[in-house]
DNA sequence: TCAGCCGTC
DNA sequence: AGATGACGGCTGA
C-alpha cells in the first residue's frame, strides 16, 4: 500500500528530477559534474522504470479483483446457501480433528533490531559478538529441547516442545539452574525477566559461555568455578518457563535477543512469535477459545502465506481480520481455489500443522544476477554461461541432475519473463546446462529481433531432480551394462516411471574422452561404491549422434542370491557371460578385452543357464527373458526372481495410457534412426496394448513376450505381413517378421560403432546376422 | 508442462 | 530497509 503511494509520488518527481538533470546551473547543483548529474538522472530514471512497473503489477491485481468481483455478483443466494451448508460441513470435521495437545514453539532472533541498535549505537561493533545461526543454536541449545527442530533460514525455527514438557516435570532444579555470563549490555525485558541488570558491572567475557552443554558439570561444584548460584536463574516446568529458558541461553550465547512465540501449532506459533517482537513472548493456551480470541481481531497480513496481494483482494471483499475471514467462508469458497479457500477456512479457524514435518527434498536450484543494462547477444550468452558454470558447480556439491531448465530474464522495463525447457536427459554440468539455456535464450533474442534484448537480470534454474532412487539407476548403470539378459528386461522395470528416465542423452560424450575411457572411469566407480545386488533398471543413451549404448539394470532381488545363483554379467565388449561376486575380477576381464588381450582365464562361462544366448542389449535380453521363460517353462531356478518382477509389471494396468504420455512425440531431429526411441515405444506400446488380455491368457506373465516375440500361437505381436520392420539404425528393411531376429539386427548395428572403435577398421556385418551363432560372431571373431 | 505470480526470509 | 536472490507454491492455460 504504501508502496503505492511512494510509486505514485516518485513517478511524478521524476520530472523534476529529469528537469533539474537538464539545467546544472541551478543553485546547489554548482560543484557537480555533469557526469554525477547523469548518474543521478539514470538512477531516477531506473526508479521510474520500476515504479512504472509496479503501477503495472498493480494494475493486473486491480484486475484480479474485478474479475473476482465480477463472480461474486453473480453468485446468488442459493449458491452461496448451498455453499454455507458445504463448507460448515467441513468445519465440523475440522473442529472435530482439531488438535491442541502439541506444544509447538517458534524461535525468532531479533536480527533487524540488532541491527538497528548497532547502527545507533556504533561502538557495540567493537565488541566481538558471536552471532549464531539458528542450524549453530541448533545443535548448541535447541536439539536439547527438540531434538528434531526445525530451522527456517538463518534467524528462525520451530521446536516441537510437547515431549521435552513432560519429561521436565522431573527434573530437579539444579537442571534448570543456568547461569548468567556477564555483559555490559543491561537490559531488562518485556517478562520482567531481569537478565543482565544485576552483572553489568562484570567484564564482558570473549570466551564460550562455560556452563552450555554441560549441565552435569553444574553439580560437582560450579562455586569452584566462580559461578555461584547468586549469578544464576532457575526456570520453572511450564512451557512459558522453558521458552525463557530458551531465549535466555541463546541472548547468553550470541548476545542477540530472541523472540518467541507458543502454541498449539506452528503457524499459530509463528504469529504468536511476532506478538511481542523484539525480546519477548507470548502464549496461546491450547484451548479453542484462546486461539479464536487470538485471531478475532488479527489482521489477515499478519498471517504466514497472506502477502500483499492476497491482502488487497480480501480486503476488496471486505475482509481484514481473521473473524472476518471466517463469516465470509462460504462466499470464499465459491470465488477461490479449493486449495486457497481451505487454506482461509484453516486460518479463521486457526488450524495449523502440530508436528514438524521433515523439509522435503530440494526440488530446484537456481542462480540469478542483477546488473546494469546488458544489450548485446555475445554478452548475454556469456553471461548465461557463467551462470550455468555457476549453478553446475552449486549442483555438484549437492549431487543433483535435474531434467528441467529455466531461463529467467528481466528487462529493462523490470518486466520478468521465465522459459523453461524439459529434456529427456537430467543435466547438471555447465555444458549439459548451457546447451538447454542458450536455446531459451536465442528464442528471446530472437523474439525482439531486431531490436536487441535489454535485460538488467539473468537467472537459470534446474528443477526436476532425480530421486534417489534414479540416481541409483543411473549411477549404477555401468553396473548394470554387464549383466546379462537373464534378469529383467527394462521394460518391466516400473513401467509406471516416465519413460524419460529410461532415455538420457549424454552430451558431455562429446568432449570427454572416448566411449571406453568414460565408461571404465565410470565402472571403477561403481566397482567401489556399489553391491551388485541391488539395482533396477536404467537405460542410458547416448545422444542422436554418438553409438548408443544400453544398460539393464536388475531389481534389488534377494531371491537370487537364495537360489544359489552367481550374478551373471555380460562384458560390453566381448559379450561373453561372466559369472562372479566379484566386480573387480570383471573389472580386469574388460579391462583385458578393452586392450585387447584375450582374458580367458578370468572368465568363467555361466554355468547356470547355458542355454542362454548373449545379448548384448536391451531388446534381446527382452526377448531372451521370454525365450528362458517359455522353454523352461518356470522351472528356472531364477524363477523366483522373474516373478518379483512381474509383481511390479503387472500392478500397471493402466499402462497403456502411462506409456502413451511417457514418450512425447519429439521433433523429427530427435527421430533419428539412431535413437531408439521409436522402436523402444513400439514395443512398449505392443507389449502394454492388452494387458488384459495377457493376464487373463495365463498368471504367468510372460506370456505376453511370446506375444512380443511373435512365435507363440498369440498372435497379438507377430510383426504383420503389411508392417515390414525398418531398422532404427540402419534405416534398412529387414526381411524377417520375427522380432528375434529383428531385435538382433539392431542389436548388431548398434554396437557396430563400438565394435569398431574396439577392433580398429575391422569390418562388421551389418546386413545379414546369423541368429544361431550370434553370440560366437561376437566374441570369437572379435576378440583376440 | 509452462509461464507468470505470490509470498517469505 | 528499498528494489536482491533464492526458493516453494499456486493458478490458468
Amino acid at each position: 500500500m504504501d508502496d503505492m503511494k511512494k510509486a505514485a509520488n516518485s513517478s511524478c518527481n521524476d520530472g523534476v528530477l529529469l528537469r533539474m538533470g537538464l539545467n546544472d546551473n541551478k543553485a546547489g547543483m554548482q560543484g557537480l559534474d555533469k557526469e554525477k548529474i547523469n548518474k543521478i538522472i539514470m538512477d531516477a530514471t531506473k526508479g521510474s522504470r520500476f515504479y512504472e512497473n509496479e503501477l503495472k503489477k498493480d494494475q493486473q491485481v486491480n484486475q484480479r479483483i474485478e474479475k473476482m468481483m465480477q463472480l461474486k455478483e453473480k453468485v446468488t443466494t442459493q449458491q452461496l446457501l448451498k455453499a454455507q451448508l458445504q463448507v460448515d460441513r467441513l468445519v465440523i470435521e475440522l473442529e472435530r480433528s482439531r488438535n491442541l495437545s502439541s506444544t509447538i514453539v517458534h524461535v525468532d532472533m531479533d536480527a533487524f533490531y540488532a541491527a538497528v541498535e548497532m547502527r545507533d549505537n556504533p561502538e557495540l561493533k567493537e565488541k566481538p559478538i558471536a552471532v549464531g545461526s539458528m542450524s549453530m543454536l541448533v545443535r548448541e541449545i535447541l536439539a536439547e529441547y527438540d531434538p528434531n527442530f526445525m530451522p527456517m533460514g538463518l534467524d528462525e525455527a520451530y521446536l516441537n516442545i510437547t515431549e521435552h514438557l513432560e519429561e521436565r516435570l522431573n527434573w530437579p532444579e539444579d537442571r534448570r539452574r543456568f547461569f548468567f555470563n556477564t555483559e555490559s549490555t543491561t537490559r531488562i525485558d518485556k517478562d520482567g525477566m531481569n537478565m543482565s541488570a544485576k552483572f553489568n558491572e562484570g567484564e564482558v567475557s570473549s570466551s564460550p559461555v562455560l556452563f552450555e552443554d554441560n549441565t552435569s558439570l553444574m553439580d560437582d561444584g560450579f562455586e569452584q568455578r566462580g559461578l555461584s548460584v547468586e549469578n544464576s536463574v532457575v526456570f520453572g516446568t511450564s512451557a512459558e518457563e522453558v521458552v525463557k529458558e530458551i531465549r535466555f541461553r541463546i541472548e547468553q550465547k550470541t548476545q542477540l535477543t530472541a523472540s518467541a512465540g507458543i502454541a498449539p501449532n506452528t503457524m499459530l506459533a509463528k504469529m504468536c512469535s511476532d506478538r511481542n517482537k523484539p525480546n519477548g513472548q507470548y502464549r496461546i493456551s491450547p484451548e479453542r477459545q484462546a486461539v479464536l480470541d487470538f485471531l478475532k481481531d488479527l489482521p489477515i497480513r499478519k498471517v504466514p502465506g497472506i502477502g500483499k496481494v492476497t491482502e488487497k483482494m480480501l480486503k476488496a471483499l471486505g475482509i481484514v481480520t481473521c473473524s472476518e475471514l471466517y463469516q465470509q467462508r462460504a462466499l470464499l469458497s465459491l470465488l477461490f481455489s479449493e486449495v486457497s479457500w481451505r487454506n482461509f477456512l484453516d486460518i479463521s479457524l486457526g488450524l495449523g500443522s502440530t508436528h514438524l514435518e521433515k523439509d522435503g527434498e530440494r526440488k530446484s536450484m537456481s542462480t540469478e544476477r542483477t546488473f546494469s543494462e546488458i544489450n548485446t547477444a555475445e554478452d548475454q550468452y556469456n553471461l548465461c554461461r557463467e551462470l550455468c558454470r555457476d549453478l553446475a558447480q552449486d549442483l555438484q556439491k549437492e549431487g543433483l541432475k535435474g531434467k528441467t531448465v529455466t531461463l529467467k530474464l528481466k528487462n529493462v522495463n523490470f518486466e520478468v519473463k521465465t522459459r523453461a525447457s524439459t529434456v529427456l536427459s537430467s543435466v547438471s554440468t555447465e555444458e549439459e546446462i548451457f546447451a538447454v539455456a542458450k536455446d531459451l535464450l536465442g528464442t528471446e533474442i530472437d523474439s525482439v529481433a531486431p531490436h536487441p534484448l535489454r535485460i538488467r537480470l539473468m537467472g537459470v534454474r534446474v528443477s526436476g531432480f532425480l530421486t534417489e532412487e534414479e540416481k541409483k539407476y543411473q549411477q549404477r548403470s555401468i553396473t548394470s551394462f554387464l549383466k546379462s539378459g537373464k534378469e529383467i528386461g527394462f521394460l518391466r522395470l516400473q513401467p509406471e516411471k516416465s519413460n524419460q528416465e529410461y532415455f538420457t542423452k549424454n552430451s558431455e560424450a562429446s568432449h570427454r574422452g572416448s566411449f571406453f575411457d568414460q565408461k571404465r572411469a565410470a565402472r571403477q566407480l561403481n566397482s567401489e561404491n556399489i553391491s551388485p545386488n541391488e539395482s533396477r533398471g536404467k537405460q542410458l543413451f547416448h545422444d542422436d549422434k554418438s553409438s548408443a549404448n544400453f544398460v539393464e539394470e536388475r531389481k534389488k532381488v534377494t531371491d537370487l542370491q537364495n537360489s544359489n545363483a552367481r550374478e551373471i554379467f555380460t562384458c560390453p565388449v566381448c559379450f561373453e557371460e561372466q559369472s562372479s561376486n566379484n566386480l573387480e575380477e570383471l573389472n580386469r576381464h574388460i579391462d583385458g578385452c578393452l586392450s585387447g588381450m584375450h582374458v580367458k582365464d578370468t572368465v568363467e562361462i555361466s554355468k547356470n543357464d547355458s542355454s542362454r544366448e548373449n545379448t548384448p542389449n536391451f531388446l534381446p535380453q527382452f526377448k531372451n527373458e521370454h525365450v528362458d521363460e517359455r522353454e523352461k517353462n518356470n522351472t528356472d531356478q531364477l524363477a523366483g526372481t522373474d516373478q518379483s518382477a512381474n509383481v511390479s509389471d503387472s500392478s500397471t494396468n493402466n499402462s497403456t495410457e502411462k506409456f502413451g504420455q511417457i514418450i512425447p512425440d519429439k521433433s523429427p531431429r530427435e527421430r533419428q534412426p539412431s535413437n531408439l526411441s521409436d522402436i523402444v515405444r513400439n514395443m512398449c506400446m505392443k507389449q502394454c496394448l492388452f494387458p488384459k488380455r495377457i493376464s487373463q491368457d495365463n498368471e504367468d506373465h510372460f506370456d505376453k513376450t511370446e506375444q512380443i516375440e511373435g512365435t507363440s500361437s498369440s498372435h497379438f505381436f507377430d510383426t504383420r505381413e503389411d508392417t515390414a520392420l525398418v531398422c532404427p539404425v540402419c534405416n534398412s528393411e529387414q526381411k524377417t517378421t520375427n522380432l528375434v531376429s529383428f531385435n538382433r539386427h539392431v542389436d548388431v548395428c548398434l554396437n557396430k560403432g563400438l565394435i569398431q572403435e574396439l577392433t580398429e577398421k575391422e569390418d562388421f556385418p551389418t546386413k545379414t546376422y546369423n541368429m544361431e551363432n550370434s553370440n560366437r560372431v561376437f566374441s570369437g571373431k572379435y576378440m583376440h
